[in-house]
DNA sequence: GAATAGTTCTACACGATGTAGAAGACGGAA
DNA sequence: TTCCGTCTTCTACATCGTGTAGAACTATTC
């Protein structure tokens, strides 16, 4: 899976973060006064739809090319999207358990017990 | 922490396997009739240098310089930074118990169980 | 049909990476 | 001690992904 830049992934977020599917226009106010992450940029609105080509060729956003303003949604979840660049990084390693060994460790203990419940519930 | 390249990588996957330290001309070596992935290239020795003091500067690699052939190590584990690979994952999201319980819906059943055994050794 | 709002094309700068020659440094042989 | 071969460092360039946006084109609406 390709990798996303900084401003890739500002916009995902803002995707991610919202309930239904936005226009360029609104994506860029959300990076131009947003209250997230990445926040305080003021760009053009074509800068922001190119990205989002871009994104879509990545396939990472959909778009509605029958709206008028088109409408963009994330194509995945964000916690999806996460979850498979973990694996995709585990999958690249030959002694899988060892990593997840040192992954483990590391892991706070209230996400320890959120684990134990996971593992547990299937 | 950084992304490694293509070539960047191949580098660091022979020195992670490699039980002691290479010289550069080991790795050119190592790349050409080398086994693992990333084999087959034919490079210049000050091509394999070159990577390789992207490495240091990066603080992939340690170079011992009193050696006349230099002698490159990796600083680091492969699994120590595949976990870490993995916790910057997670690090960047908001719903990181979110995030965990997909990662963990999609492990192998063999997995799952020495997870368990993980946990269970904490 | 003209103004307006939105989209696509094209373009450029910049940094990371792959790639390596030329030039410099160093250590051993003569 | 000088020279030679080996190894390292410097410098350089091509390419690719990303950030950024103007110019030109298209569709909508009055």
């Amino acid at each position: 899976m390709a990798t996303l830049g900084e401003l890739e992934r500002s916009v995902m977020d803002l995707l991610w973060d919202s309930a239904d599917a936005l226009t360029a226009g609104a994506i860029r106010d959300g990076l131009a006064h947003g209250n997230a992450a990445g926040a305080g940029k003021d760009l053009a609105v074509t800068t922001v739809l190119t990205v989002l080509s871009r994104l879509e060729a990545k396939d990472f956003v959909n778009r509605d090319r029958d709206t008028r303003p088109h409408l963009f949604r994330a194509s995945t979840s964000r916690a999806a999207h996460m979850a498979e660049l973990m694996h995709e990084v585990l999958g690249a390693a030959p002694d899988r358990e060892a990593v997840l060994a040192r992954f483990v460790g590391q892991v706070s203990p209230s996400e320890v017990a959120a684990l134990r419940r996971m593992l547990d519930g299937k």
